[in-house]
RNA sequence: GGCGGUGUAGCUCAGUUGGUCAGAGCAUGCGGUUCAUACCCGCAGUGUCGUAGGUUCGAAUCCUACCACCGCUACCA
């Protein structure tokens, strides 16, 4: 294992819009992981970049008149742009639009292919064009996208298909004897039980659109979103390639960092793809939770995202930063709000951090000239001190290590509210007047720069504009040897004789007046329940909604004769049914093996759902929905009370 | 339906193997201080630790049932 080589990675995200706050919670805690991994002299290789293939972008181009790649050209500018004003410190911004990129999926598709794990078939499937998902018929809310709640389309194509469930014992055994790679553990438990489900064929191509890397061997397929996505991570590193040396020097990835809604993607696809051709999987897969506003997730269609660049020109990226990294808890969603971020902002760094910084510099100007005296022996109030922060780096290494961004920050500012505290308890402004007291004012003095410096070496990380600042006002600039992590392991850093010079307040309080509450982007409209409210959304007395006839008329219920009933293979509760309706038959699955041999329901007549749109219950199609009588333990179907002929309506 | 998680002060959350575990930060009130960005320091609270049982000498911490919310998932048509 290269211990000194750390490579970490973001999600390559998607530009169809403008990202939000929460694209810039995983880029800034991958820039965290990336830039202290840098101090503690390891070799980093921090990648992210754009995934900008798919009809999604193909049909928003088209809108803005222009060709794909000019549409994405522009929409990749504003990523760089944040990533800039935000410091983020990529070595490499790898777009699938790239050449690079495109061989490289390729090459790896074919190897694959060659071997045998793809294969041509068809796929059908309800397709969410705007979230470039495909979903069940299950998975619909009232036939709409169950993400954003527009309509979907029916699609059915000739595709490529990866044989993921050859490799998914391979998986299992694999996430089983490595109980790390996937973090946090509940996210861990998920996969396995996912997987244990089983695992089904990815269809990996598309023929519907051509805004995408064409499958080697049939050229008039383009290649679908994860299988190119996701290489993006080798592909970066020139993996296959002639130079392939920084896949060499930095494969497996250390982490990918991602959101928990594609851990899925990164543990199980990924993995497995890798697998195939022959490659280790990441050693780690860590998925944070969401950055809710309002209650909710953030998305465009809700209204709700909230602009980091706004965020940025008003508060600036240290200050957004931190917020992102000290509110998000271990593994679980966090809660983003304005208000949050100005409280969090005043207290944290403008009373605590900025404003020891300046209490320290200007009692070394007014006391003594300016100069950072050497300190005198210690008392045990130093001692104190001093033994808080020995023990402060190694709980933020670990913190890290674990991608614990909030506790490695509250552990910082255990430092520096002690020091806070520390200059209540000396009370320079006290030694100062008195003479003879002299040497202590200075070692009481000497201790604060010293602290101060300690929690800024720290604190560069997550905070990557704030050291500069501060070497600046301490004096420190200059001196290399005081700004590195080693310098930590003991209490003395700040050479004797240094002169500071204080400068302006590194977090300035925001006072909020009146009625000047900044909001971002707020939701302009409501976030409004699209269903459509019958008859002003009147609730009947037993606390269920009431509809009008014409509603109820719209379901037809007819009479159907049972000619033959089977159990369903690999199921326990379902029946498949032949039932005659009139002059048609269909195939209908019930889930009710529990309750009815398939012998005792030849000849029996049900009612039956007529115009219930079809769907596939375990491969078969079944079309229209038995009616049955349910409570807790018992189930009962319904029938005709006297023989009627089937087909007859029920009203 | 299955599996998993969560439910602790007004808010956001810590609480290892059951016995100073009833806590932290923010917000609130009072006091102190003046070096500092109306800051900082100290003190003070308020809590049926979701509900109801159980195990135990003793449970927020273990067990059972239930309620609420959340996540993943499915054979509820």
């Amino acid at each position: 294992m290269g211990d000194k080589v750390f490579y970490v990675t973001t999600p390559i995200y998607y530009p169809s819009d403008k990202l939000h706050i929460g694209h810039a919670l995983t880029t800034t805690m991958a820039d965290t992981l990336a830039r202290y991994k840098r101090l503690r002299g390891y070799d980093v290789y921090f990648l992210t970049g754009s995934d900008e293939h798919g009809q999604k972008i193909q049909r928003k181009a088209r809108e803005a008149n222009l060709e794909p790649i000019q549409y994405v050209d522009r929409i990749v500018a504003t990523f760089q742009e944040l990533w800039r004003r935000l410091n983020i410190s990529y070595n490499d911004f790898i777009r699938t639009t790239e050449p690079r990129h495109a061989r490289v999926v390729q090459a790896l598709l074919q190897k694959i292919y060659d071997q045998g794990d793809i294969y041509k078939s068809t796929y059908e499937g309800w397709y969410c064009t705007p979230c470039e998902t495909f979903w069940t018929e299950r998975q619909l809310v009232d036939g709409n996208c169950p993400d954003c709640g527009r309509p979907v389309e029916l699609v059915k194509e000739e595709s490529y298909f990866f044989r993921m469930s050859k490799y998914a014992d391979r998986l299992l055994q694999y996430i089983k004897d490595h109980p790390d790679f996937i973090q946090p553990v509940t996210r861990r438990n998920e996969m396995i039980s996912f997987i244990e489900g089983g695992l089904e064929d990815l269809c990996i191509s598309r023929t519907t659109f051509d805004w995408g890397i064409p499958v080697p061997m049939d050229p008039k397929h383009v290649i679908y979103v994860w299988f190119d996505a996701l290489t993006n991570y080798i592909s970066a590193l020139g993996y296959g390639t002639a130079d392939d040396h920084l896949f060499r020097k930095y494969w497996p990835a250390a982490v990918h960092l991602v959101g928990k809604d594609i851990v899925r993607f990164h543990t199980i696809i990924w993995p497995i793809i890798l697998m195939a051709a022959g490659i280790d999987p990441p050693r780690q897969v860590f998925g944070h939770g969401w950055l809710l506003v309002d209650g909710g997730k953030m998305s465009k269609s809700r209204g709700n995202v909230v602009d980091p660049i706004i965020l940025i020109d008003r508060y600036g990226s240290d200050a957004i930063r931190y917020f992102l990294l000290r509110e998000m808890p271990y593994g679980a969603d966090g809660y983003y709000s304005e208000d949050a971020l100005i409280n969090r902002y005043n207290t944290d760094l403008a009373n605590d951090f900025g404003n020891l910084l300046s209490r320290t510099t200007a009692m070394i100007e007014k006391f003594n000239e300016g100069v950072i005296a050497p300190p005198a022996a210690p008392e045990p109030l130093d001692e104190e001190l001093k033994n808080l922060a020995a023990g402060i780096p190694d709980e933020v290494d670990n913190a890290l290590n674990h991608y614990e961004f909030a506790r490695a920050l509250v552990a910082i500012w255990r430092l520096v509210n002690r020091a806070n505290k520390y200059i209540e308890e000396t009370a320079p402004w006290a030694l100062a007047r008195d003479p003879g007291q002299k040497p202590r004012l200075q070692t009481v003095l000497y201790n604060l720069a010293e602290a101060v410096r300690q929690a800024t070496i720290m604190v560069g990380p997550f905070m990557p504009g704030v050291p500069d600042r501060v070497w600046d006002q301490l004096g420190l600039k200059d001196v290399p040897a005081a700004r590195t992590w080693e310098s930590l392991a003991t209490w003395g850093g700040v050479p004797a004789g240094t002169r500071v010079r204080r400068g302006e307040a590194l977090f300035p309080r925001i006072d909020l007046k009146e009625g000047e509450i900044p909001v971002a982007e707020k939701a302009t409209e409501p976030v409004k329940a699209p269903e459509a409210a019958p008859a002003g959304g009147a609730v009947a007395q037993s606390g269920e909604e009431e509809i009008t006839i014409e509603e109820f008329a719209r379901i037809k219920l007819r009479v159907g004769l049972v000619l033959a009933a089977e159990k369903v293979a690999n199921a326990d509760k379902l029946l498949k049914l032949q039932v005659r309706v009139g002059d048609e038959e269909r195939t209908i699955v019930a889930g009710i093996a529990r309750h009815y041999q398939p012998e005792e329901l030849v000849g029996k007549r049900v009612v039956i759902v007529a115009n219930l749109k079809p769907a596939k219950l375990r491969g078969i199609v079944s079309q229209g929905m038995v009616l049955a009588a349910v409570d807790d333990e018992s189930l009962s179907l319904v029938t005709t009370e006297r023989a009627i002929k089937d087909g007859a309506q029920v009203r």
